[in-house]
DNA sequence: TTGTACGCGTTATCAT
DNA sequence: ATGATAACGCGTACAA
């Protein structure tokens, strides 16, 4: 292993310049500075980072920390901060918590001992206890997606997702339906949460009796939803139309559907929620809210970075941005008769 | 920030004996270690990975190189290889590549000045000098799902490509067609060529002619798919069925058909590859050739393992695995007239 | 502009 | 069973 030391020799010079001509530093000749960087080239020397982090309390890695990442959603987002991060010089340490919470407060510990620079979460609960560890360490993170209950005094950017679901029931409202079911995500997450507000702020707003069994439950990601919604279409008063609190979770009740013999929209409509790549797909087209995922990534990432690297405990970004329904077939295009 | 000196005082021990207690050493008297835990407990101790790494030489960090983690396969290979990864103490270091050689180059010269302890790669070209920085750091790696010209020297464990293209050939001959169209996947990745030599390798052994015009090019991820299956579908001789070499490509044929008003399977049967997620949604049902992702994923993450904490340069772990034929909705169940 | 010398937090070696 | 000390590779005050 040649280290700055081998390079000192070899140029004939200290330790201290080689050191110097590595960060660039101003104060060195121009010909030592070639000096030395023939001889990096000659020994094919690179500089090690954890000493570098030892010394300078840098590190330049950042903990990223999802609930899934084979949920599209997440993936892409990951995509964004990784290569982002890459092209500013920070590596990403990638955890999936799966959505359990002391997963999540063991990959932050380890995080904590690897002296990363900083925490992006797309995985807090509401009540998330996880983070104080973060905190207590005096460490900058970011939240995206989701927010704690604590969200005043963090850094975050999410989407206004009330808003968002309450699109999704007013596009159905106005397409003639009466009886639009929930399949809700879990209430313990922001997202979860705000979604149903939307939809029962919607309710409430179109005069629609608020019918609790045409709320069931699901979860963001496996088959829970897939169950839930045959519940919905094997009662006795099935609903004409379904939101979803997630893209996945609404492909799971058209899945269940085409079982029963549904069709869609003639039998029942649905909405999801993220626009998901396959979203668009022609044999899928499922109408959905959908949100510029790459711009949460990138306010995420550049948020922290800014905190990281201007170090002065500016205030809390907060970042809501704003959805859009995107309309395809799922729904239909016609007036349902009532 | 507390280190193992400020334990040592507190607990009235040596750091030596500190650094005994949070390795496990057998060798300390039970009273000490519990005077020592006593102090780590009450000051909130936890060990910096970057000063162990310095003085061990293990940083107990694994560095992760995929395509592209919007591909459900490489998402899905990824969560099983962090959550195995995190069970035994490894972290994952994710970068992305794009399958663009010189950023792949990139990350491995971060990854080795971060000195992790080595490499999976399901990022390689067949011809791909990139890795000799890896080789010539001794540091261990594994590849999988895709391998190297140099394959013979490396750890590997990738599918039968060449197998499971011709079971998807061989299904759609079955079914009576003739005129078998090829989304070939691109020929500088095992994967794409191997795919392609199962597909060749079918069609003289069922004695079809090997017709230049039905064999389109693609990438793995992107829409030139889909223009590369329009071409198809509009030439003056289309193809009765396409094998496409992977799910996604099959995806944006089937995309492109529906553009097309072509109905599947009727107009045309469809073959992908990979078996991801969404292809067994019955809106779907895309036919395809199944592989056990995280078997395959679980080995490479093992084998790396088993080098890195024995150390002992053994002989290269080789492993392929038998792909099987999932049979759906995309190919129809009807003999197709001839 | 360059060099000297120390310290970051830990583990390994050698004593005791 | 425990302690003293050196060393890992680098950055940085300070001196020259």
């Amino acid at each position: 292993m040649t280290t700055i030391k081998d390079i000192a020799r070899r140029a004939n010079v200290s330790d201290a310049t080689v050191s110097r001509v590595i960060n660039n530093s101003p104060n060195v000749k121009p010909q030592t500075r070639e000096k030395v960087n023939k001889a990096i080239e000659e020994l094919n020397y690179y500089p090690n980072s954890l000493a570098r982090g030892m010394r300078s309390k840098k590190t330049h890695s950042i903990g990223l920390l999802l609930a899934d990442i084979t949920n599209p959603f997440y993936a892409e987002t990951a995509k964004t901060i990784i290569e982002r991060a890459g092209n500013h010089g920070y590596s990403i340490i990638l955890c999936t918590t799966n959505n359990d919470i002391s997963e999540q407060q063991k990959y932050i510990d380890v995080l904590l001992q690897r002296k990363v620079d900083g925490f992006i979460f797309a995985s807090v609960h509401w009540k998330d206890p996880s983070l104080s560890a973060v905190i207590e360490a005096g460490l900058p993170y970011v939240l995206y997606n989701r927010k704690t209950s604590a969200y005043k005094r963090s850094n975050y950017v999410v989407l206004d997702n009330e808003l968002g679901a309450y699109l999704a029931v007013e596009h159905l409202y106005k397409l003639g339906h009466r009886r639009i079911a929930l399949i809700r995500g879990p209430h313990t997450f922001s997202t979860g949460k705000e979604r149903s507000n939307g939809y029962l702020k919607a309710l409430k707003e179109f005069g629609l009796s608020h019918d609790e069994k045409l709320i069931v439950q699901g979860k963001y990601s496996g088959k829970e939803s897939y169950d839930s919604a045959m519940k919905l279409f094997n009662s006795n008063k099935p609903p004409t139309a379904i939101f979803a609190s997630n893209d996945l979770m609404a492909l799971r009740a058209y899945d269940a559907a085409l079982f029963c013999g549904l069709s869609v929209p003639r039998d029942v409509a649905l909405v999801g929620f993220d626009d998901i790549e396959i979203a668009s797909h022609r044999a899928i087209g499922l109408t959905t809210v959908s949100q510029n995922r790459n711009l949460m990534a990138e306010i995420a990432l550049d948020t922290l970075r800014k905190i990281i690297e201007n170090e002065s405990p500016q205030e809390p970004a907060q970042v809501v941005l704003k959805p859009m329904l995107t309309v395809r077939e799922t729904c239909g295009s016609q007036m349902k008769k009532i």
